[in-house]
RNA sequence: CGCGGGAUAGAGCAGUUCGGUAGCUCGUCGGGCUCAUAACCCGAAGGUCGUUGGUUCAAAUCCGGCUCCCGCAACCA
């Protein structure tokens, strides 16, 4: 006996600063599916995914619940696992990055690197706010103030670690574009003309400013930035550099990293670099999806459409869902989730098409037969073609999930369900059924029928897990006629064989009532009350000042003399303001809500004190102050305007 | 002129490598059937292939200009 080939598929680890939704079901899913897939094949298969539990965030919300970092994560990594039971999630090993054998990994990675040389300690330049002890990167602040308390910041630095990029960026570029580790591949320019070409940065991988992080051993006031902590799970809960496990040499590399397209650029990039430097050799694919968007929009808390997938399970069932989601999800590119699309697609594909055909067939098995074949066949025309399809089929199938394109396996998959509902038409069952000399015909029909749906639901058993099982009981294959073995070849279901009627598997969806009562509980769960919510939370969230701090901020009337467009920038109007005695530039990153043109006499208000700082190269001295919320996934901005007070006014 | 992707029937998409009848799914309309979950099967309507110029006997496809959308980067004082 040889060893058995292992196939070793990974999720990203989730980061629990709140509950699960809809879109992390959709890389899981699809994960789930191509693990049950190999193990269907016969591959020793580990299929890991996880949660990502350090970082300042959680350490916040923890703070914010009052419970202490570990409860918290403790309890959200709980309801992950809930739901990945609820989908019917197939995991080998769920990791948590504060196990201790990952820790025990951890400390030792960082310090091999360190020791390595490609570790080394420096200084990480930022932005502090000084009540919080926070640093903060530019992009990270609002309004140019802290996130967190809303209070100036002030340059700063911070001792830090930082890791060595560069001697990895010629091999990680060839990776990218020389091989098929990416997937899609056209990601791979946007990737080398991003940040390999204009030099690859070094990466910050330790902090100081907060404490919820695996500590640096021989630098105990570091904790390890997240890059070195999450990524790492991936090999580290094989055994890598640990005592718990011992699956490194037989699992890795991995076969496939499965990740959306937002984390895409650390798993391309950081990724590689990481193991390189440890000698590590590199995964062999990197599969990118898109994110899922709701009714056309980007999910958001605010606009309550973060889409529950315990709701919607609890609704249609699980498998339903695993199929829309797989169905719709085309690798690289966004997919839209729209309860409408979802519930048509429901109807179509599985009530209709494959739940119908199951249905019809066993029905006449019954009605014509008792439930139990004759033995006696007779061929006839059109059973070639339905025969010859069904036969291909798992090659087709084979071949699109290696390629992680499970989109185009379902595809495949359901136009032989289309053939078969056709070879029903053609051949005329009820016809057949009225001359008992067609006897031998009716049953040659009905088994080709029977065994064509055995090898669908096969193949489908991976991506749908609970509801295949019930459709091949119903046409009575038994155990061993319904591995992936026999689903190569037709006519494997024994000749007498005896269907049993059972209930529907995916019972007809009425849209409109659907998606009425949908509505209502999105609503009920989130709608206006959430606005309310959210802002009621801001304000609750700022912080006080005194009249001081106020008055420390210097707001005036100005007047706009003229504005054109930054070049080169998207967001930027440069405008000349009259503040009373002189016209300053000012660079204010509207270009989305104005024309040039439309403010030009104007009067707006403007802080004239901030220190001037260069934007795209134009020095701008103040800032113009504007009305923001958002609406429906997008900003609505205004800016303030004024009448009747001349530029050079003061506002207090 | 930062990098890249895209614009094809009411909707969502394929076709573009390598020019030659524009295709799929859903929806709409008409017909058929009655085994089935008002399901299934057949047929039809619906497209100046974003715009504009060029190459060619022939352009959705190749080349140039333009418009709009999207992603990444930058950036939002």
């Amino acid at each position: 006996m040889c060893k058995k080939e292992t196939f070793y598929i990974t999720t990203p680890i989730y980061y629990p600063s709140g509950n699960p939704h809809i879109g992390h079901c959709y890389t899981t899913v699809a994960c789930d599916s191509i693990a049950r897939y190999k193990r269907m094949q016969g591959y020793d298969v580990k299929f890991l995914t996880g949660t990502d539990e350090h970082g300042l965030k959680i350490e916040q919300k923890a703070a914010e619940k009052g419970v202490s970092p570990q409860e918290y994560v403790d309890e959200i990594a709980g309801v992950f696992k809930k739901l990945w039971q609820f989908m019917n999630i197939s995991y080998d090993q769920f990791i948590r990055t504060t196990d201790d054998y990952h820790v025990e990994s951890v400390q030792s990675i960082f310090k091999e690197l360190y020791d390595r040389g490609y570790i080394y300690k420096g200084a990480y330049v930022g932005k502090y706010c000084i009540p919080c002890e926070s640093f903060w990167t530019d992009s990270q602040l609002v309004d140019g103030k802290c996130p967190e308390c809303g209070r100036e910041v002030v340059d700063g630095k911070e001792e830090a670690y930082f890791f060595k990029m560069a001697p990895f960026a010629d091999r990680i570029e060839k990776l990218l574009t020389e091989t098929d580790y990416l997937r899609p591949k056209t990601r791979a320019v946007e990737l080398v003309n991003n940040f390999i070409k204009p030099g690859l940065e070094d990466l910050c991988v330790s902090r100081t400013s907060f404490k919820w992080g695996i500590p640096v051993t021989f630098d105990e006031k570091h904790v390890v930035y997240v890059w070195i902590d999450a990524l790492s799970n991936y090999i580290t809960a094989l055994g890598y550099r640990n005592h718990a496990f011992n699956d490194f040499n037989k699992y890795w590399p991995a076969d496939v990293h499965m990740v959306a397209k937002d984390i895409m650029r650390f798993h391309a990039i950081i990724w590689p670099a990481m193991l390189m430097a440890l000698d590590v050799p590199l995964p062999k694919h990197l599969a990118v999806h898109g994110w899922i968007t709701f009714n056309g929009q980007k999910m958001s808390k605010s606009l309550g459409n973060v889409v529950d997938p315990f709701v919607l399970g609890e609704r249609y069932g699980a498998d339903a869902i695993r199929y829309h989601i797989m169905r719709e999800m085309a690798l690289g590119a966004d997919s839209s989730f729209s309860n409408e699309i979802m519930i048509n697609r429901i109807n179509s594909d599985l009530a209709n098409g494959l739940g119908n055909l199951v249905s019809r067939t066993v029905a006449m098995a019954e009605k014509y037969f008792g439930g139990t074949l004759p033995p006696d066949r007779e061929e006839g025309a059109f059973d070639s073609e339905l025969i010859a399809e069904a036969s291909a089929l798992r090659g087709k199938v084979d071949d699109f999930v290696d390629k992680t394109q499970l989109q185009n396996a379902l595809i495949e998959i359901f136009k032989v369900v289309s053939r078969a509902n056709k070879y029903i038409d053609e051949t005329a069952p009820w016809i057949l059924a009225k001359d008992e000399a067609n006897r031998a015909r009716l049953a040659t029909v009905l088994y080709n029928l029977l065994d064509t749906i055995r090898i669908v639901a096969t193949l489908l058993s991976a991506f749908m897990p609970t509801t295949m099982p019930k459709a091949l009981e119903q046409i009575g294959a038994c155990e061993k006629c319904s591995s992936y073995e026999n689903a190569g070849t037709f006519g494997m279901l024994p000749k007498d064989v005896t269907v049993h009627k059972g209930e529907a598997l995916f019972p007809r969806i009425d849209v409109e009532k659907e998606i009425d009562e949908l509505n209502n509980i999105f609503k009920n769960s989130a709608g206006i009350d959430e606005e309310a919510e959210k802002i009621r939370e801001e304000l609750a969230n700022v912080a006080q000042i005194d009249i001081d701090t106020f008055a420390a901020s210097d707001i005036r009337v100005g007047e706009v003399r003229a504005c054109e467009k930054v070049k080169k920038s998207k967001k930027l109007l440069k405008f000349s303001i009259f503040d009373g005695a002189d016209e300053r530039t000012i660079v204010s990153g509207i270009a989305m809500h104005y024309q040039p043109e439309e403010l030009v006499g104007k009067k707006i208000l403007f802080v004239s004190n901030l220190k001037p700082v260069k934007l795209c190269g134009i020095e701008s001295c103040g800032m113009i102050l504007s009305a923001v919320r958002e609406k429906d996934g997008k900003e609505e901005l205004q800016v303030v305007t004024i009448e009747g007070m001349p530029a050079g006014s003061k506002i207090c």
